[in-house]
DNA sequence: ATGGTTGCCTCGCAA
């Protein structure tokens, strides 16, 4: 069973280039993120047409996110759990087969001085929360998707120029870890200790073809699916295409 | 060198 992560950054420009990597992967399950459409323009026929179930909760221009599965989804929870004034479309949580998954699509939180900082650690709070919920079930979870932080100093190009910012300050690795050590296992780094394996770089100033990236996307495993993690691994094609996402697919295997 | 790119129904904002 394949699972993986892949921030698109809007689904219907990102077509094409979603499409060929799904008849490439062959994948069970995908967490989108930024499909940066409301649900009813989401491009659910071409998804169907290669085998996919397709589950949304989109929002104009702006987040939005996505599961697509070979098996039928159940269970649809649309809202992250902790504050009913919150109208982002930044999580989607539902059953397919004997695994629980989540789609997410942490806040930014740049500028830190802006009120969009406050705002990611309280969703932080709330998604540990929540997870601390699911993880009572003792049953196979993953919690995927575009979390927006830098998890170490291995995880980014430049630590020293990324210190200050919202994805890689103390305050946020220290909510994540909040998180993570409620009892989850980040799949990639379970399997691959190398520093510099990114999933994300830059449109801007070259990034990409220096390599100069951030490994922001994660897929958190609980400790029934961690036990049968296989494999791992960033797929870095996607990002080499024409029309590519900013962001890449990062995938892990799961036994049976 | 205070740059650079992409997507959206915008005439700036978010990333």
């Amino acid at each position: 069973m394949k699972i993986a992560t892949w921030n698109v950054n809007s689904i219907k420009a990102r077509l094409a280039n979603v499409t060929h990597w799904l008849e490439q992967g062959r994948p069970d399950i995908v967490l989108l993120q930024e499909i940066k459409c409301q649900s009813p323009d989401f491009p659910v026929l071409d998804f169907k047409a290669l085998g996919y179930h397709v589950e949304t909760v989109g929002q104009k221009t702006y987040n939005g996110v996505a599961i697509l599965s070979r098996a039928p989804i159940a269970d649809l929870v649309t809202r992250l759990p902790g504050d009913e004034t919150d109208e982002q479309a930044r999580y989607i949580e539902a059953t397919i087969g004997n695994l629980r998954v989540a789609s997410i699509y942490l806040p930014n939180g740049n500028p830190v001085e802006s009120d969009k900082y406050p705002y990611k650690l309280r969703w932080m709070e709330r998604l540990r929360r929540h997870a601390a919920t699911l993880l009572a079930r003792e049953r196979p979870l993953v919690l995927a998707g575009d979390y927006n932080v830098i998890p170490t100093d291995a995880d980014v190009y430049d630590p020293e120029g990324w210190r200050a910012d919202a994805l890689c300050r103390t305050e946020t690795r220290a909510a994540f870890r909040r998180i993570v050590h409620l009892g989850l296992t980040d799949a990639f780094r379970a399997l691959d200790d190398r520093a510099g394996q990114y999933s994300f770089w830059d449109y801007q100033a070259g990034r990409w073809p220096r390599d100069e990236g951030l490994r922001i996307d994660h897929l958190l495993l609980s400790p029934q699916a961690a036990d049968r993690l296989v494999a791992t691994g960033i797929d870095r094609d996607p990002r080499g295409r024409e029309k590519a996402s900013d962001h890449t697919p990062v995938w892990c295997e799961l036994s049976g």
